[in-house]
DNA sequence: ATCCGGAAGC
DNA sequence: GGCTTCCGGA
């Protein structure tokens, strides 16, 4: 516990130095190697700000504002948010993140040989290859797969692409701080604040999460996207038009769970414990039945 | 309460 | 284009 806040004040300082360093000049690559785990800034700051009002909301049961998780949590709190207040153009943001390391593969877009290595983050995003995302469940069978959906009717499983079609146009990778719902799940499974407790993995190897609290979850998106009326029921219209994008699938049956198709290999799965690993899993079956899982064989 | 997908708006 | 908002319906 004590150490992920020391860990995230480290990381802190490292970026203040780094941006010092590099004040005025777009390096190319390099930067990612140096920040290990991204993730760990991730919505910190966000999650502990909700953290503070879900909890009576939701929860039946109130917390103290110090207990003794919280106290660290509002250094890291503090931390991150020197952090994210400092918005220094130079280091590297959550979303340059994604796009360095996560959308690389997405479809077409990456045909060919990126060799010209312009400048700063577009290096790697050239460089970065289709190795970085696993897709689940990629096995092709359309029409015995679609069939063997347990369940209502057959839902229609969009011709599936070897990849998602998830193409986030590498040219301009996300700018501002406009993370897709999908990047901003993938976040928020990443990050300690809301992992177990507002959403979590079922079945991390399967892509497979839930939206424990959907109404907090909507809530740390709306502020994201800065819309102060968001909620389940329109987060949730967003979720669907992801099925059709072969995105996202629903877990049918199952309230509030729901899978990725594909994930980012360098994912860090926050599992129920608190053991968080890297996991690389080449497809082979070691899962880990955490609770629910009725993943297909595929 | 959740989930669904159409329609329209931004 | 990627949602957001609203909706009637399951």
């Amino acid at each position: 516990m004590l150490q992920q806040s020391e860990l995230i004040f480290d990381y802190a300082s490292d970026h203040v130095n780094m941006s010092q360093l590099m004040a005025h000049s777009d390096y190319p690559a390099v930067i990612v190697e140096q920040v290990p785990h991204p993730h760990l800034l991730s919505y910190t700051g966000l999650a502990c700000e909700e953290l503070q009002t879900e909890e009576d909301q939701q929860q039946l049961f109130k917390v103290e504002p110090c207990e003794s998780g919280e106290e660290e949590t509002m250094e890291t709190l503090v931390a991150a948010d020197s952090l994210l207040n400092m918005d220094c153009p130079e280091t590297l943001s959550l979303e340059q993140h994604y796009s360095q390391t996560f959308l690389p593969s997405l479809g077409d877009v990456i045909t060919t040989p990126v060799t010209q290595v312009t400048v700063s983050a577009e290096g790697i995003v050239g460089a970065a290859d289709q190795s970085q995302w696993h897709s689940l469940h990629t096995k092709k069978p359309v029409a015995q797969l679609q069939s063997r959906k347990r369940g209502r009717k057959a839902r229609y499983q969009r011709a599936e692409s070897p990849t998602p079609d998830i193409t986030v146009k590498k040219d301009k990778y996300n700018k501002g701080n406009t993370l897709y719902l999908w990047q901003f799940l993938m976040e928020l499974l990443q990050d300690r604040q809301v992992c177990p407790r507002y959403i979590k993995w079922t079945n991390p190897h399967a892509g497979i999460f839930k939206l424990v609290n959907s109404k907090a979850v909507a809530r740390l998106w709306g502020k994201h996207k800065n819309k102060p009326d968001m909620n389940y029921e329109t987060m949730g219209r967003a979720l669907r038009y992801y099925y059709q994008r072969g995105i996202l699938n629903k877990v049918e049956g199952q309230r509030l769970v729901y899978q990725f198709t594909s994930l980012p290999k360098d994912m860090i799965y926050i599992t129920e414990g608190d053991g968080t690993k890297e996991e690389e899993e080449d497809d082979d079956d070691h899962n880990d039945h955490s609770d629910n899982d009725e993943v297909l064989p595929l």
